[in-house]
DNA sequence: GTTATTTTAATAGTCATACTGTATGAGTGA
DNA sequence: TCACTCATACAGTATGACTATTAAAATAAC
């Protein structure tokens, strides 16, 4: 594919500041030292653009910024506006996911970075799981289930996805948010990876070993729960091979 | 035109979404797809306006939200225009600190997430790190030592700083992007939690614990550089305290 | 008096146009 | 060959107008 300006020398952006910028950071700062709070207004457009003493474009343009960020949320109508908003990491998730894919992570960091955070997590989990967590978990391991007995219903994006799931729910089951914000970007990212290699007879291995897991879990056997974690995640990523090394799929 | 563009996927039709929204989206999902890659030309403002058949303003909008995620780079001037940005962490970092700030994630659990990254880094890093990450790491621990055995400069902003730097030195050690990443994220809510407890006798303790991890990771003796790390994470977290635990800062 | 419906007003979203500031690359001259 | 100048292409901003959407207020129905 020709493009003509694609090896140029590299592209430093944000050299001078816009009005957009500028606001955009004032908001982001205001919200990480504690001045702005989830769920305070920050006005209209119209409001805004009097407020700083500029059009309503620049403005415009910050709350988009923020609002892709998931800082703010933006509504239309009577009574809209902009207000800080509370706590969503899914737009921050996804960005993180692809900052992985340009920046040109390797399945391996990020097979690596699975083990670490779902070990830990297993572990704490089988300390603090509740009987919630522990249902939501026995839920996806049900869905996964479901899949591999049902040759019918099998596609290797649903088997994919509810392990995933699954994963999610024990990392989850460890009441640590940071955690679980970035154990939805490893899965956002291994969604991709490992999709193509999913197939029932991996899925009918796959649910003995997450079956086992959630057991130890519930048994509150914590060390059990890490050594089967770190054994599963070293399967999967066996499977997975070396072939795509660095390509970030 | 001397200038191709790297092909996008095809303008659907949609009502619910704002039209920046559905170009932000279409953008995002070519670059976990692989179709996008870093340094792709997309095109100038009015050649994106003319090819999604809307006015600029959308469009300007669009890569607005993109430029704040850090996924594409803006230029004015001949030649410049959208690309796809190389990877910059940046955006996505701060905006995950905010994220946690707003979700209300406690210090409790930010300083559980950089005991299971930190020590794990420091675990691969005894086997991975090269001259130049020693270097590096040795650099830290130098700016921190000198800060701590002058009083004239010493300032608590100075020392957090420095010793964070010393950190995230270790966890990029580990040649793992993905975790540098997140320990960056970790650094910046972590900044603002534990600078107002930082003092010089604080300080001179802080850089014996350092200087022993750092000859641990060294020594490529792994385990202990994990063991060295726990520690020292727990006495931070103990000298923190219990006060403000839950408010996010 | 309460509920359902309509109307109204506020607000984001979009468009067209014009102008400014700036960076690039081509052209000019020494 | 090198430095300088200048035209051009591009983002950034402004203005004004129009549309679509939504919450709240007003009205009608029960």
């Amino acid at each position: 594919m020709a493009r003509t300006r694609a090896d140029l020398p590299v592209w430093r952006a944000g050299r001078t500041e816009s009005t957009a910028m500028r606001v955009e950071k004032q908001i982001k700062e205001a919200v990480l030292d504690g001045k702005l709070q989830p769920g305070d207004f920050l006005g209209s457009e119209n409001d805004l653009a009097e407020q700083f003493q500029v059009s309503r474009l620049p403005i415009r343009e910050a709350m988009g910024r923020l609002q892709a960020l998931g800082v703010v949320d933006v509504r239309t109508g009577a009574g809209g506006g902009t207000r800080i908003a509370n706590g969503n990491d899914a737009p921050v998730v996804e960005a993180l996911a692809i900052q992985l894919k340009l920046i040109g992570v390797g399945s391996d960091e990020v097979f690596d970075a699975q083990l670490i955070i779902e070990a830990s997590a297993a572990e704490i989990a089988a300390q603090l799981a509740n009987a919630d967590d522990i249902a939501k978990m026995e839920a996806c391991l049900a869905r996964v289930e479901e899949l591999v007995s049902s040759p019918e219903d099998f596609t290797p994006e649903k088997l994919t996805t509810a392990s995933l799931a699954f994963h999610q729910s024990i990392v989850d089951a460890s009441h640590n948010q940071f955690l679980s914000s970035i154990m939805k970007a490893i899965s956002y990212v291994l969604y991709r990876s490992v999709n193509p290699y999913t197939t029932p007879a991996v899925g009918k291995r796959l649910v003995q070993r997450h079956r086992k897991m959630l057991a130890a879990i519930v048994a509150r056997d914590g060390e059990l729960a890490r050594q089967l974690l770190t054994d599963h995640v070293a399967k999967v990523r066996a499977k997975h091979g070396a072939a795509d090394k660095n390509t970030g799929n």
